[in-house]
This record gives structure tokens, sequence and C-alpha cells, in this order.
DNA sequence: ACAGGGGTGTTACCTTCGGTAACACCTGGC
DNA sequence: GCCAGGTGTTACCGAAGGTAACACCCCTGT
């Protein structure tokens, strides 16, 4: 056992790595530890960092893999000759059936984490700030917005960006309904159902468990926690 | 430096330590080890394991201390007695201006993390999946959504939580412009303009920087890595 | 033929971090 | 006087990311 050499496949050595690594984190979902992914492809961690430098570039390499067919599934979606509606829908549905097919992986979509004290302001992963960058672009080059077009088409990518991830998270995990439910909901609500709907009859309800109304000290006192 | 025993306030204890806690999340983010903690409250690390548990018991008082007046302000903002438009444009700006008021301990919210590789399906942080709860009770109260009520109200309530999330972490990182814009930007969203918006004249444009077009692979083949 | 480079692999080690004994001290109440 | 409870310590453990330093193979150029 001292020296495999070529094994067999002409596969390059980095794709087998990342297969391993693959499994791993389908196995254990991603925080899977580095000797783990090593063991699992039968090595040990000093190739795996020679390959990928450090565990977020490992981390980043498998997320990309994975992303790019999502990607590029969505930018084929958002670019079909479609009426609006459809065209949304068929957006929405592109994305959920992208992470419905691989729901364990997908958390590498929204979970990069791997610890890193450096990161300043992105909250959205990478792969998900790609998508809210295609939204942009499509919704600046197909509606009139007016002047403020960039602003908003810009809001409106990160904003739609991050409802479809909120709802996708919650629906893989609970499965409330069949996907095409949750297409028709999120459609309806963006195409202003909530502004059309009909009031219901009672008034507003106070909130059940709601604490001592402190309403009145709305304004941010510079001293409180938050707000 | 034997026995320090009360510091003379009458503060208890584990106020001090969370303000401490505190203080050098505030300076180093999240990611703080506890050994920096324990020495920026001047004591070592058993401390805070006797008060906390363990990390996570840590930062999710801290994280609580700081969610609480979020909540409540939220939670407020969605009992008044507005129009419907007008109460969404309140929700809105009460949430940004939360945000706002403390960015740097806003991370909390959106990255609790702490590396637990247990957590099955909270893409949310619970701090924001109490957010969506409320929305969901609101609308679930005030539209009238017919027999699917339960199902869209919540769809809803993650979507718009989701939504105001990322765009909220975007416009706090980027100030592309005052809150009272960021709020209309949104507003208008949720008012189903999107849909209302005229067509622009150009006809669907291709993706500038497009792979090459493998469109027509969108089927999900069973053995790509996603979609 | 032979030197060398590039790729693959190893063992052994380091640091940092979360977490845990085991022990010491002070204070107040019975 | 003594015990209980809270506060504090030092010293340690195990797991994890990350890094030398070294060894082996094979292919290729001179």
């Amino acid at each position: 056992m001292s020296a495999p050499a070529t094994p067999a496949t002409g596969e390059p050595r980095r794709e087998q790595l990342l297969n391993a690594a693959d499994r791993v984190v389908q196995r254990e979902g991603p925080g899977a530890s580095m000797n783990a992914i090593a063991a699992e492809a039968g090595i040990t961690k000093p190739i795996l960092y020679r390959h990928f430098g450090d565990r977020n570039g490992l981390i980043r390499a498998l997320t990309e893999r994975h992303t790019s067919g999502l990607l590029t599934a969505v930018r084929a979606a958002l670019a079909e000759p479609l009426e609006r509606r459809d065209l949304v829908e068929r957006v929405l549905d592109t994305y959920l059936a992208g992470i419905e097919a691989r729901p364990q992986v997908y958390r590498l979509l929204t979970h990069p984490e791997a610890g890193d004290p450096t990161g300043a302001g992105n909250a959205l992963a990478p792969a998900l700030r790609q998508i809210a960058e295609e939204i942009t672009r499509a919704v600046q080059a197909q509606v009139d917005l007016g002047a403020d077009s960039p602003l908003i088409s810009e809001t409106w990518g990160r904003a739609i960006t991050g409802m479809v991830l909120a709802a996708g998270d919650w629906w893989l995990d609970q499965r409330p309904c069949p996907r095409a439910r949750m297409v028709q909901a999120l459609a309806d609500l963006l195409w202003g159902r909530l502004a059309a709907a009909a009031e219901l009859p009672q008034a507003i309800t106070p909130p059940p468990p709601a604490a001592p109304p402190a309403v009145g000290s709305s304004e941010h006192e510079p001293d409180s926690p938050l707000v």
C-alpha cells in the first residue's frame, strides 16, 4: 500500500477528491471534518490541502460544482420567451426543482459558514448572489421601472432571491404541499395578491402572548439593545 | 487579584458577562473565542460555561437580548390600526430601522452558526423564525385568502421575512439609498408593481457572459450535480 | 543512461478552540 | 463552627484545521 499511482480511471485527481468530499458531505452534512473527507478518499489530509488550499477552498469548489447546474438552469429559465407571469412561475419552479433534487447538498448554498470571521457583509452566499444578479439583470432588461430602475432592480433582485431562498428552505424542510402549489403561492405574492385580497371582517386582533405594550417606546433609545 | 468578589454594582453576574461578550462580539464579530470573551470579562473560561452551558448557550442568550427589542417592535408595528399598505410600510420601516441601529450585532440574527453540525433544517435563525411567525399570524388574521389561507399565510410569512432579510442585509452593507426609498421599493414589490409595470420595448436579451448554451440539458439527469 | 521535475503519498507535529475536572476562596445563615 | 453556594483558578483533554519534512513513482529531456 505504498504506491497506488494512477487508479485506472483517467478522471483527474481533483474530481475524485471532490466526489469523495461530496459523499461525506451528503452523509454528514457540512461541517464534515477534513480528516473524514480524506479518509473517504482513502488518503490523508495534506493532499486535500495541496489541492484546495484550505477548508474553505474545498467547500467552495464543492459548492461551485453543485451550483453551476442550478445557476445555468435559472439563467436559462430567465431567458425564455414567456409572458411575464409565466416566466416568473417558470423561474420559481426551476429553482425549487433544483433544490428539491439534492436536498442535502443544498445546504452548501445557504450555509457556507466554515467559520470565517473575515467575511464582511455577505449574508447571501456567493451562489445566491449570482442568482440575485441574474434576476436584477432580467428585471432591468425586461421591465419598465422609470428613472430609478437600477436601484429598484437591484433591490428586487436581492429581495426576490431572499424570498425564494427562505420559502424554499421551509418548503424543503416541511414539504407542506406539492411544488406547483408553492410556485403558485409565491407567484401570487409577487403578483400583488397581498394588496388585492379582501380585508377580513374582524378588526385588528392584538397579538396573543404580546409583551406589556411598551409600544410607546418605539423610538430608538441610544442605549437599548436593538431598536 | 485572588478574590474580587462583588464588584460594587448590584447588576447580576450574568448580565455583566453578557455585556462583556457583547463588547467582544461587537469588536470581533461572531466567532469570537470563548477565551477572548472570558478575558474581556476579566475571568477565565469555566465561569462562562457555568453560566451558559456551552458556546451556543452564550450566543443564544446574547442573541435573545438583542432580538427581543426588534421582535417586539415588529410585533407592535404589525398590530397598528393602519390601512394595509401603510401597515406594510410601517413594518418594513420598523425592521430596517432596527437593523440600522445596530449593524454589527445584527449579524447574530442571520449567522448564529457557531458551527453546530447538529442543526437540521433551520436556515432561518430562530429570531427570524419568530418574525416569520408573527407575519404569518398577521396575514392570516387580516387578509382573506380563501380555503388555503393557512398554507398561503405561512408561505408568505417565510417568504416576506426572507425577502426583507436579504434586501435589508444588502442595504445595510451598501447603503445605496435612504431608508424611506428602500421601504418604498420593497412595498412596491409586495404590491404587485412587478406585475403592473410596462414591458420594455426590446425583446428578451440573451445573458451577456452566458456559458455555451447547454440549455437543452435542462431536464434533470440523475447523475448531474444539481438540476 | 541518468538527472530532474511534477504528482502522489506518508508520518509527525503545531496551534487553537470548545469543554471539563479538581481544587481553592469568600460570604452568609443556621 | 460549619455547611452551602457562588466565584474563581490551574491544568488538562480531544478534535479540528493546518503545516513541515520526507519518500516514492513515473515520465521526459539531454
